[in-house]
DNA sequence: GCACAAATCCCCCTAAGCGGGTGATTACTC
DNA sequence: GAGTAATCACCCGCTTAGGGGGATTTGTGC
């Protein structure tokens, strides 16, 4: 039994890698690619799929209310969410209406593979577990010392991203970048780049 | 069917990354492992292995040695060399002692599986495939305009070391690795480190 | 209102890294 | 003897990363 998957994500690159690495996969095929949930509507059914990657942040009717609909049209579909922002009222929505998984744009391939398979086995829609597991990836908010904005610009040097070029992307000043990054060493207790990330990692910060 | 794989060689990480990895693929076993090619002899044949991997700077007798010994011993199994140092030297000998393919040390992991596959529908021993294949790959020292050390040094770069770092795991001065540098970037005709790794992998210079 | 945290920015400094330039010496090859 | 490879020594400017010292504005809570 081959698993039919579709994809609805506005964005051609990513919609193209996420196909590729489906197809790549013993079991998994995808049938179809769309890029607003306007456009994958009228083929839901035909598709038959078992699994549909959706977009929280799509143009038109978006990722929200597409749950909802598909929910309604298509129910035996499970739905992983795909975002860029760990946004949590948006991810704990789209649990609730009914997704059973969601999925950063940028996770590693090895485990949109394994997450996909993980949600055709066990979970039903919003089980206890991925509940869990949403609120457990998402301690690090909760109990962090550092400030949204010190988060933000750690999560940069995670990155491998230089001072300035975090500063340019945050449209700050790179004294102000420099300030953060002193308060984060303060409040870790480091005094560098390494340090700080080994630290952050272990606690589960970024 | 099951593909029965066994290791040989030396370094304990190295070891028991690829049995990690050789597990996780269905339809591949690693039956076991071994140091050095003394410790496997014995089980050769109880093993029954399809796939060696086998390294080719193996303490005691090395793999080159190895190599002959196992298809002395034990004709049936495909060898694949294991090697850090990308010796043309080495391979070709490797090759022309019966090896089937051989994979560095940091071949992503997708295309180990990959390699050892193919290793087990195609090639023979020495097909001329693989042989192409090798000269292929080695084109780049041929009709390289980079020297030696200046090709050595390009690689240094390539994975993120420091001219700092460059010249002390050379045993030579920063200034002399400045001065290579320099000369790379002026045949290449390029200004930056990143220009000069693009033309490189473009060119197959590294 | 006052304290505090968060976020923004402004200086000072040192050290290291990178790139460009201009030399040099040794040694080996054609 | 010309050329190349490999080695090293200075000059310069620029960027990045830290450490240290300030400052302001905005908001939230007591």
């Amino acid at each position: 039994m081959v698993t039919r998957v579709i994809i609805i994500e506005d964005d051609q690159t990513i919609r193209e890698g996420f196909t590729y690495l489906v197809n790549l996969s013993d079991g998994l095929k995808m049938v179809n690619s769309y890029a607003s949930y306007e456009e994958a509507e009228p083929y839901l059914v035909s598709d038959f799929p078992d699994v549909i990657l959706l977009d929280i942040e799509l143009p038109g009717i978006n990722g929200l209310d597409a749950i909802s609909r598909i929910k309604k049209k298509y129910p035996a579909a499970h739905i992983i969410i795909l975002t860029v922002y760990e946004n949590e009222q948006n991810i704990f929505k789209a649990l609730s209406l009914g997704a059973s998984g969601y999925l950063t744009k940028n996770t590693p391939s090895s485990k949109i593979i394994e997450s996909i398979t993980e949600v055709l086995q066990g979970g039903g829609p919003l089980s206890a577990n991925v509940a869990k597991m949403v609120i457990q990836s998402f301690r690090k908010n909760s109990q962090s010392p550092l400030s949204k904005r010190e988060t933000q610009i750690l999560e940069g040097i995670a990155e491998g991203k230089s001072r300035t070029r975090i500063a340019s992307e945050l449209f700050i000043d790179k004294e102000t970048v420099k300030t953060h990054i002193k308060n984060i060493y303060s409040k870790l207790d480091v005094n560098s780049k390494e340090e700080a990330l080994r630290i952050a990692r272990q606690d589960k910060l970024i």
